[in-house]
DNA sequence: CGTGTAAGGAATTCTGACACG
DNA sequence: CGTGTAAGGAATTCTGACACG
């Protein structure tokens, strides 16, 4: 687990439509978090936009957060602050003894 | 694991296009596999064929096949030969009785 | 600030068919 | 059998703008 599991979710492959679709937004609001700065999807050589499942689960986060009256500035700062933590629990977890000697008891 | 894991690989969200650009095949092909019944998306509402990354996988193991040279009505029996063999792979796993008293000490 | 909408154009997808072999 | 292609139409997506508040 963790941040890259080479998984479906973070590819970049669903197009607008769909997006609405999942999400219940219309595209006007998916389009309008981007130049916010809130959602980053890929665009195809024609400049078709390209959504992850991942990027679904962030607009119904957005759209949760707006509902309740918050700016889309502020959840940008809290999307941040979330960045930082993520980064910290990347740290490699350091092994308890007893693990260590259950791993390498032959 | 298992069958479903209410994961995104079986969710069918993704147009013709991106799955050329995802498998190298030809919409031609993709579209012929499907009167061939080796895959089978969704349609939109007004008709967009969508396919999941499952069908990808599916698609890409056709065009090897086809590649070999199997003909489509024998990579569809091979198909159906390996969807019984997953029913069988359903059947719970009878626990082991070190396992179970493992699990129900306390 | 966040969202709706009409506008015009460009890119996508669909089906049925003709072709070759 | 498996695949390419041209054809015509329908649905999708894009951008920039006007609107409201």
């Amino acid at each position: 687990m963790g941040v890259q599991e080479g998984n479906y979710k973070d590819k970049k492959v669903i197009s607008i439509g769909t997006v609405r679709e999942l999400t219940g937004l219309s595209e006007r609001q998916i389009r309008y978090y981007e130049t916010r700065k809130l959602v980053f999807p890929h665009r195809s050589k024609s400049g078709i936009r390209k959504y992850s499942f991942q990027d679904i689960e962030t607009l119904i986060e957005i759209a949760n957060h707006i509902e309740e009256g918050v700016w889309t500035r502020e959840i940008r700062s809290e999307f941040k602050k979330k960045e930082r933590m993520k980064l910290n629990e990347e740290v490699p977890v350091t092994l308890i003894k007893g693990q260590i000697n259950a791993h390498f008891k032959m």
